[in-house]
Order: structure tokens, then C-alpha cells, then sequence
DNA sequence: ATTATCTATAGATCTATAGATAATGC
DNA sequence: ATTATCTATAGATCTATAGATAATGC
């Protein structure tokens, strides 16, 4: 008999160690079997924490959803320039997806997202926040005259997203073999740099 | 039964048949009954062609590999300046990650990467090649002067993957609910200009 | 008394094999 | 004669349910 623990713990537990197994085998390995053994219970106690699979997914996806925007508007706080912020905000995204390499592979297997459009749904709305947010950095630092005036801050901000976005892309397909955060930090500033000069 | 062909012609469709149910089911969705039904023969006469699912596999990514490299370079062909072919090159990557969204869905598939390797690997030296052909373009851009010339091309030819290479995420993240070539020309011509004018 | 966990199992898939069958090419 | 396809099936998983059991909290 595993150690009992109440219903708001083993679900957090149940949570965690799905994170776990999608950095480990991929959204694939993730069977109730191997949650269940991770966590130290067997196959069927799952359900009684989760009525069915499908719940134990979308409350990982709001997990991860809800950690990434504490992460952002962490970062943003009390930041001297908004040209700062933007660096900040983009390197916390960066180490949030490399040190819970789970999120980029929920984000893309494409078979949660086909069984699983809220799923998809879910990930797409925090997509389009960061883009939000980064236009509105983006915004503020034009008015700081940081930034080129003459493109509008959205196509900025699609410029900045679409870096750790490929960034985390090569980061995954190399095996994970770089440093994402520090790859990012670099590349961010070249980019930041061209678009300052090109005022 | 089934029309009779022969063993070459059989292949060809199996791994075309493997293709379109990729895009549209992910590759979780990828039975060897799915892709039998598709192609009109039983689950088992699949294995006359392949003698297992993970040969399949392969030769679905050893055809994407083959293809993408003929598209650069026929992208490159009788190019009038290395900005331009830039441009062609690019392109003709979003294009075919438009026309064949399976490229994208196995890209991700971190399932398939954690039980094949050899599957990683083989797309990670398309990201490889694609890059040097990018560090290639950069270098020549930058000898014509149309890119700055104190960052290294390797560095250039970082942040120009990773434009198609996010955006692509972005796009499947949104159900391909945008152009992607379309988004990705304008994108590029911004981030051209900016480099051009920051030398 | 409540409820987290366990045992046992149904039922659905999925890959892969063995051996039979029938179409093709000489 | 060769070989692409089929039928039938073994064996491995995987999700989910039903009902029993045992730990917790009052």
C-alpha cells in the first residue's frame, strides 16, 4: 500500500511526474502505467484523481500556461528600460522551456493537439500572450526611441518571439546539446543591436 | 484484394499515404492499419514492404531530407544576388513546410526521437545543412556588402533560421490558421532591412 | 464515515508473424 | 516460379471500471 496522501498532493504529484516523463519519452511515454509507477501508486489510482486522461493533460497544459506568465510579468518587474525588459522576459522564457524541457514537446506533438484541440487551444493563447506582451515592450521601447519607429510593434514583437520560438526549435532537434538561455542572450542582443541601428 | 503493384510502386505510395496521415492525424496517428486502409491493401501487407514500423519511419524522413535539399537548391539556382537567393531559400523552406505539414509534425514528434535516435538524427542534420547553406549565402551577402560585416555569418545565418524555423511554430500552433510563406516574406524583408542598414 | 489505494479484469488497440492464396512475368 | 496480398492470430500494451481494502479524520 502506497503512503496515502490527500487528494490536492497526489494530484500535484501526479502533475509533476507527467512533466517528468514528457522530458524523459515524449507525450507517447506518458502512460497512466508509468505515471503511476512514478509516483508509487498503481495504474488505476490514477483515475481516481483524474476522471480520465484527457483531464490529467489539460491540467498540466494550465500548469505549464500559469508558470510561464508568473515567469513573464516576474521578469518584467521593475526593470529600468523597456529595451531591459524585453531581454529579461525572452531569457526567462528560454530557461522556463530549458529547465522544463517538457513544455516544448507538449507543445508540439501534434497527436495531443489532433485528440485534444483545447489542448492546442490552450497553448495557442499563450502563444498570442507573449506576443502581447512583447508588443507592448516593444511599444514602449520605440517611444524610448530604443527601437526603430517606422515598423509597427507587432511585427517587432513577431521578430522577438520568432527567436527563442526557432531558438528552442534547433535546441530540441540538437538533442538538447547547447545551452538554449545563453545561445538566446546572444543572438537576442545581435538582433536587438541591428533593429537599435536601424532607427 | 487489393490492385496488385509492384514492391518499388507500393513503397512510394505507403510513404506517400504515411505523409498525409501525419498532417492530419499526427504521427501518434500513424497505425499500420491507418496507413494500410489508406493505401487499399491489409495491415499486414505493409510489413511485405517494410519489415518493421520503424523502417517506415525512416524512409519517411530520409524522403522529407532528400526533398527539402533539392528545393534549396533549386531555390539557389540563378540567383542574381545572395540577398536574393536568401530570400528564395527561405521561402522555399515555408513553402514546403506549408504544402506538406507532416515535415512539421515529425520535426516534433519527440516520441518518435526518443524511440528512434537515427530519426533525430537524420533531421538534425537537415537543420545542420540548412544552416550552412544559410552561413554560406550570409558570407557572400556580407562580401557584396549588403549585410554587416563584424558579425560572424554563422551568427547571421542563426537568427535567419530561426525566423522560418518560430514562425513555423507559431503557425502550427495556431492550426495553420495563417500564410506561412506569406508571413514569413514580410517578416524577412524586415529583418533584411534592418541588418542592411546596420552595417 | 470518508476516501485514497489496491486487485482483478474487460475491452480496445497495435505490431508483427505464419502460412495460404492469387496475380504477375517468364 | 516469383512475389504481392490476404486471413488468422499471438502477444503486448493501454485506458478505464467495479468492487474490495485499509488508512485517515472526526
Amino acid at each position: 500500500m502506497a503512503i496515502r496522501k490527500n487528494s490536492i498532493d497526489r494530484k500535484t504529484e501526479i502533475v509533476a511526474a507527467t512533466l517528468d516523463l514528457v522530458a524523459e519519452l515524449g507525450p507517447e511515454g506518458v502512460t497512466t502505467q508509468a505515471v503511476a509507477g512514478r509516483v508509487g501508486i498503481t495504474q488505476a489510482g490514477v483515475f481516481r484523481h483524474f476522471p480520465a486522461k484527457r483531464d490529467l493533460w489539460l491540467t498540466v497544459a494550465e500548469w505549464t500556461v500559469t508558470e510561464a506568465r508568473r515567469r513573464w510579468s516576474e521578469a518584467c518587474r521593475n526593470e529600468e528600460s523597456p529595451l531591459a525588459s524585453i531581454r529579461r522576459v525572452i531569457e526567462a522564457h528560454l530557461q522556463f522551456i530549458q529547465g522544463t524541457p517538457a513544455i516544448h514537446s507538449l507543445i508540439f506533438s501534434r497527436e495531443l493537439h489532433t485528440q485534444n484541440e483545447e489542448l492546442r487551444q490552450v497553448f495557442h493563447n499563450m502563444a498570442k500572450d507573449f506576443h502581447a506582451v512583447l508588443t507592448d515592450l516593444s511599444r514602449q521601447a520605440q517611444a524610448a526611441a530604443d527601437l526603430p519607429g517606422n515598423i509597427a510593434p507587432q511585427e517587432i514583437a513577431k521578430l522577438l518571439l520568432s527567436l527563442p520560438s526557432g531558438l528552442a526549435t534547433q535546441w530540441s532537434l540538437s538533442g538538447r546539446s547547447f545551452d538554449l538561455a545563453e545561445e538566446g542572450r546572444r543572438l537576442l542582443e545581435i538582433l536587438l543591436d541591428c533593429l537599435h541601428k536601424a532607427r
